[in-house]
DNA sequence: TGAACGGTATGATTTGGATCAGACCGGGTG
DNA sequence: CACCCGGTCTGATCCAAATCATACCGTTCA
């Protein structure tokens, strides 16, 4: 057992962390922190200051943000691996959003200071950071680019990028172990709960996209794939 | 006259080379390429290999991208010092969006390789990198929280970030000097022309803010902050 | 000179989805 | 047990904005 204050760090998840050398990983061993959070539960909100780098060792996290015309609209949802808060926290502003559990998770924290002076020193983090930044703007613009798109089109498009990122194929199409209620899809694509419960039971119905326990089921990808933006 | 091919380069409009060591800027100068577009000339298009990094040296660039719906939603604004193309280029991928001059503009690129090796060697370059990412992250994620406000709220945003931007302060309000078709601003906001028309006209009747040449005036800026996002 | 054109303007009509209003169901929990 | 509560479902009504239509510039260009 590691000695108290020294948690055993699980390296390997966090891909970002895989060019860190054995010296620097020694050095931020006592100024990490692990926590736990049950599902619901807020790991920071909108507004607060981003005093941690946070990385997520199990479980889902998703980022909430409040929409000026009330409501939330739910960003991302990230999992084991994922780097949370650091937009923010790279320079000395507050969270432009909020992070909750989607799940029971775990979480690793490293005060704001000390990952920027890792990040001063080594290239290959910066460049991890740089890579991961770029991949979100990507998405993010292809959000923004399906404003005026029907919404069961915009509700098709993440469940297709789900069962990229986290879909497993079998015999009966793709399950997407991710438990969302339908207020959460309805915030994923900037709409009310009632259209997207509209949407997926007719879904259900047509056996196109089936919710059950843990997840989703798509039998048929095409049939998302062909759902029209608009007409 | 400097020598054919060895352009002599602003080094001052472009603050993320303000980093650079004269033996850097030396080994660059005869990499780069200066070229001038005519407004509404394309830069890039949607798709295209992300050979170069771009900085504005003089004029403006709007970034597009074609939406699914059809139409286009315009991004981003940009003006001299910006870098454009920077998502697209630091990994090998195409650009996800394209741009267009929006006004004669003068813009100097490098080859992606060259800029890529300055920036493993030279930790401020990606610092600054990073900070401008985070900076566009941050805005970005607060245009998708807008979805469900309505029409005229966005709008306003829009003329109020443009206002903060590059707007000049006098003793009739603020001046916008950015030209706009009505098209292109219902492009920024995700609506079609019509709407765009009817929201400006009625606000150039109500004096809240007037189209003229060469740009907009905003005789009070609490009216335009005082239109709400719903009701 | 006049035809073609891009941008602006305004009215009439239509519609996707928001809003409002109930209803049902399974799982806590006092 | 009855009660409540969060999530799901469905129907009825309403409305902001899309769509369709038409007109009016100023300018380029043949």
């Amino acid at each position: 057992m590691p000695p108290i204050g020294s948690p055993a760090i699980p390296w390997a998840v966090i891909p970002l962390f895989s060019s860190l050398k054995p010296a620097e990983r020694e050095s931020l061993r006592p100024l990490v922190r692990i926590r736990s959070y049950d599902e619901g539960e807020t790991i920071f909100r909108e507004g607060d200051d981003a005093l941690h780098f946070h990385f997520i060792l199990g479980g889902k996290v998703k980022i909430v943000k409040a929409a000026p015309a009330g409501g939330d609209i739910l960003l991302e949802i990230f999992g084991p691996g994922d780097p949370v808060g650091a937009i923010a926290a790279y320079e000395e502003r507050s969270f432009p959003a909020a992070a909750v559990a989607l799940e029971a998770a775990s979480l690793l924290s490293v005060p704001r200071q000390e990952f920027f002076a890792l990040l001063a020193s080594n290239p290959l983090l910066a460049r991890g950071l740089l890579l991961g930044l770029t991949r979100r703007m990507v998405e993010l613009t292809r959000k923004l680019s399906e404003r005026g798109s029907r919404v069961e089109y915009r509700i098709a498009r993440v469940f297709l990028t789900l069962a990229d990122r986290a879909g497993r194929s079998d015999n009966t199409g793709v399950f997407v172990p991710v438990t969302l209620s339908r207020q959460e899809i309805a915030d994923m694509v900037g709409t009310t709960q009632e259209t997207a419960i509209r949407i997926m039971s007719r879904w259900g119905k047509d056996g196109v996209l089936v919710t059950l326990e843990g997840g989703f089921r798509i039998p048929d990808r095409a049939r998302l794939e062909q759902i029209p933006p608009d007409e």
